[in-house]
DNA sequence: CATGAATGAGGGTTCATTCAT
DNA sequence: CATGAATGAACCCTCATTCAT
């Protein structure tokens, strides 16, 4: 008798509604109005479904972790060697390959800044990403082992080395929106892996 | 018989005030009546002495980049080699050490993330950055030389690691605003130059 | 299901309110907030249905040259001569009988001096104007042939009697609104009418 | 000793600035900083010689009627008639001759929207204007006279032609301000004219 | 007298949020 | 659930006026 809820698929449309706009006019920018325009609802309709404007925002920051995390197991799909698996982590942070969306980079730069300001955002990402950097130094550890160094020493600088790849990722995003000439598009992925490599080889090489 | 004028003065002060706002509340949370107050003036003064809100910014952004600028001229004396010039601009990007403005961290974010979004900021910033990308680059093109790399081979890693450096700089000061738990303030500075050296090791050890 | 739209009453109701608080304190001295009390409206509402300020001047513009064609086609119910039928023209523009609205007069003064400053104002203000000048040309052309006048000079007259017939009333208003001691409110219609056929009256008698 | 007051000068220079800025921007738009550069003076002497802005615009309406009274005074040099004196008031008031402002129109219509809204102004307005309207009466019973009307019925008339005729040109300012489309610069004061002589004319043959 | 920095009240406008329908 | 009108606080900015020099 009740119409069915379609309350989730509300929501996931307001969700993207923000990321659209979010990505181009930042968060402060971003008006109810705007959100429900690029979803294609009435504004009315956002506070309905959500309780306010920051919770579409913490919506958000869910909805991209998750992103990266599918895309993160679908990359993995071929992934054999442990460097191979490496690679797959940096391609599906800084890939722009299909699926992948561009408002995405600038949509995180914007998150960020606001997570700044905003405690909960903050930790809301933190509860996101956090793992994420596990993964990465589980990832790295596991590399740097395969390519011949011994364990304990591979998982303490795998600690810094995680944090430092990390910040290149998340700079990646900030340097594609804010001074695309640093590096062309597409091409930071590569660069990135490529270091990855030198970082591995002379392990090999002190080994031998 | 005129006031004799203080505008270099106020308009110093002005821009401090963002600086303090801005690193806490970001661009769009910070109100010309914060700044005002932050800068212990009036609040219309910002306004006498600055076309909007934005060209305080803009300004902020140039002093940003100046003080950087200085700090790399500073810290520059006692470096002999070219791996310590480049240590040297990485600890003049990130480290939080005397003279230091903690602020500055923050604020590089929220000026960021303004950015995406506003093109004349954008400009702004790449104008007063990319002198520093290319500043960075050399360095490493000198440090690789330094380590025994051929000079052409050098240039041409230079230029994609240069990238990858600047962008795990930027994202070290996302890392240190959003997510301080990924790696203890003041860490981030060595272990970027840990990575460095790693880098430039291998080279050496071929040249051997 | 949805609340039906009163857009148009609102956008009415607040055009009223600007009539009443320009004809008191001008346009500059109107605002938004004035506006809406006079609307009985709450402030935001203002901005809810027009672009700007100005868009609600723009309308009153129109609104009052509907008025004042509204009332030419009313007054000419019982005008069978082109005489009358100037009369009415002259009536409908200037008197200030039952349903016309005192605040009108002053009205158009500050909607002129706006027009002065303000490029897209003086040209709506000629759209709804100028066909009204050719109107009242017409009729003085009419009411010329009428009298005895060749068609031919006629017409000529009327294009340079147009104009002063229609200065005289718009300095009507601004006599009005500004020097009423110098003609008794309600006068001026009557005397502009005596005077108009004082110049029909010989073209009668060349004829002779 | 002391050095010779040029407070009259500094004066006379402000209410210029005033006339010029008034004329494009209006009375509200037109900001003492303007008025200042207008008359390039610093901002803080227009508050040193004058009380407020407003007392700038009662200065201004003052000068403007005192214009107007030279100008009459020297155009009646080669009046003979009561008919030519007639012209050369229309004339003195209209005419954009030598020595004739451009901006004097404008302003005219500016101050006349302020004296709606501000009674001092509307007074000062009034003294300024009224005797000249007595003025233009005298000379148009003189004129009825010496086209043969009785004078008991010639004052009559002129009671309410005067208004007309005042109403006419005033209503010219506004019509070449906000639509010089209706008649040409410089073909108002002709027009007027012709008007007038159509006026007398008719009595002339009354009298025949 | 002159200068131009300083002040702060007030204006137009935006927008998150509420709510009648 | 949905709509879009309604609300009012808060923002950026302007500007008449004051005042230290």
């Amino acid at each position: 008798m009740a119409r069915p809820s379609n309350t989730e698929e509300r929501r996931a449309q307001i969700v993207t509604g923000l990321r659209r706009v979010l990505a181009r006019q930042g968060y402060a920018g971003a008006t109810v109005l705007d959100i429900a325009r690029a979803a294609r609802l009435a504004p009315g309709l956002v506070h309905y479904h959500f309780e306010d404007k920051r919770a579409v925002l913490l919506a958000l920051v869910e909805e991209l972790a998750a992103t990266l995390r599918a895309r993160l197991e679908h990359l993995d799909g071929g992934a054999s060697t442990a460097r191979a698996r490496l690679h797959a982590f940096v391609d599906a942070a800084l890939a722009l390959g299909p699926g992948a969306d561009a408002d995405l980079v600038a949509c995180w730069v914007g998150i960020s800044a606001e997570a700044v300001r905003d405690p909960e955002v903050r930790e809301v990402l933190a509860r996101a990403t956090l793992p994420l950097v596990a993964e990465l130094r589980d990832r790295i550890t596991h590399a740097l082992v395969e390519a011949g160094a011994p364990r304990r020493r591979a998982r303490a600088d795998a600690a810094s080395l995680g944090a430092v790849l990390w910040s290149a990722m998340q700079g990646a995003f900030v340097v594609a929106s804010t001074a695309p000439e640093v590096i062309p598009p597409g091409a930071m992925a590569p660069a990135l892996c490529a270091l990855v490599d030198r970082l591995l080889v002379p392990a090999d090489k002190e080994a031998a």
